[in-house]
DNA sequence: TAATTTTTGTAGCAAAGTCACGGAAGAAAT
DNA sequence: ATTTCTTCCGTGACTTTGCTACAAAAATTA
């Protein structure tokens, strides 16, 4: 890969770098491939640095005492994220899962190289900042969706937001998986599931959920959206 | 007051200032008093600057469309608050209201002031940076209480914060402003503490809560706590 | 004192989570 | 090909929390 050519193309703050930054970077650049499933960051001490995502799906999650998960946000190709350098900002105090949800490829600047570049330059900072904020907002979303909508609402968007990805009207998930990124339990997805089914909403078989309905699952959806 | 003094003494990174930058903050910083139940901020278009509670108490909590309250945390003195400047951090995009808790006074360093010093250092940015991560965590460990804990240890984990404010055991406190700090609902509120009383752990009464047996409100609040 | 507002109580139902178990579908092993 | 095993799904009974609606009690104001 042409490194130069791409990390400018990534990071909008590539031109405010002088050339020995833009060296440091460069050299230090790591390019890492991920299977399906992999954990990418696993906790507060895991630092592997900031990602940028290439190619494929990086799902970032939250894990219960219990063993509850919620999908915080995803990442599609193009996206950063800091939580896989969480070390850089001490005052970031929560434990994160980060783990590929596709096979993946990923571009990896080292924690320190960042923090580095972070301290010198305000346009690094700042550009930081605005990504924090970004997934800041994200989890504010979530928030109000988790406390003010209704759960066959969220499924019904979940769905859609599934099919998007994926652009097929048959999904590949288990009910179990679906509890873990809304943050809810299988038994009550399976209940939800089942009332869509017998709605004429979906079809259901084991491991997989097509969606049948999609004018009626839309407007389900429409109700947690807005 | 010495603003002199005193800002250098709240903002970690007044030593990495220059001289121009020093005077530009300190001409231009705003002291205001507000009484206590005041709006200080709402929504994305306030965006009046970073405030700086030199004394007093504040709220910082969202609502839905329904009109469901949520704290997302308090500042006390000293504490800083971004949200209040959300325009200078455009990809911050969630609505947000700031409310005076008691009466109050705030230094308050203008938007575009504030957004200056950020374009043009590092420090600044890094600043802002650790105190939007400090915020975000404060929100994420929310979002496990919300998601994971039962809301009777809620409640008694927030009745002991209150008497730790106050510093008193009896709390001027109505069952909706609990629930508006929860985000839960008023009758569920009512039926808990309706609970506690039973057990004997607090005494009710209109506007008040007396916190009688400590010891065992404090063993429940442990299990959100841990 | 009467009228009004605020706060609390309560009942009944709905939604979501928890617990416990069983059974079916598919994969792996023999 | 049959058995074993694992994963996934279905279900019922129960708890917790939220929602709706209404009423009573306490404080405030007129």
């Amino acid at each position: 890969m042409q490194k130069n050519k791409t990390l400018g193309d990534y990071l909008p703050f590539w031109k405010n770098l002088t050339a020995e930054q833009k060296h440091l970077l460069l050299s230090s650049l790591q390019e890492r491939d991920y299977g399906r499933g992999n954990i990418i960051h696993s906790g507060q001490d895991d630092c592997i640095g900031l990602i940028i995502v290439t190619s494929g799906q990086v799902r970032v999650y939250i894990v219960s005492d219990e063993g509850k998960e919620l999908t915080l946000f995803r990442l599609l190709e193009r996206d950063m994220c800091l939580f896989s350098a969480s070390c850089i900002i001490p005052s970031l105090q929560f434990e994160v899962m980060v783990a590929a949800e596709t096979d993946l490829s990923l571009l990896i600047i080292p924690a320190g190289v960042f923090k580095a570049l972070m301290d010198e330059s305000a346009a690094v900072a700042n550009y930081t900042n605005a990504l924090m904020a970004s997934h800041f907002s994200e989890v504010m979303w979530l928030m109000d969706q988790i406390l003010n909508k209704k759960l066959d609402t969220r499924i019904a968007a979940f769905l859609l937001e599934e099919s998007l990805l994926t652009s097929k009207p048959t999904l590949k998930l288990t009910h179990e998986k679906i509890a873990n990124h809304l943050g809810s339990i299988r038994e009550v997805i399976t209940r939800i599931l089942r009332y869509f089914q017998e709605e004429g909403l979906v079809k259901l078989s084991r491991g997989s959920i097509t969606l049948v309905d999609f004018n009626r699952i839309e407007a389900l959806a429409e109700s947690s959206r807005k």
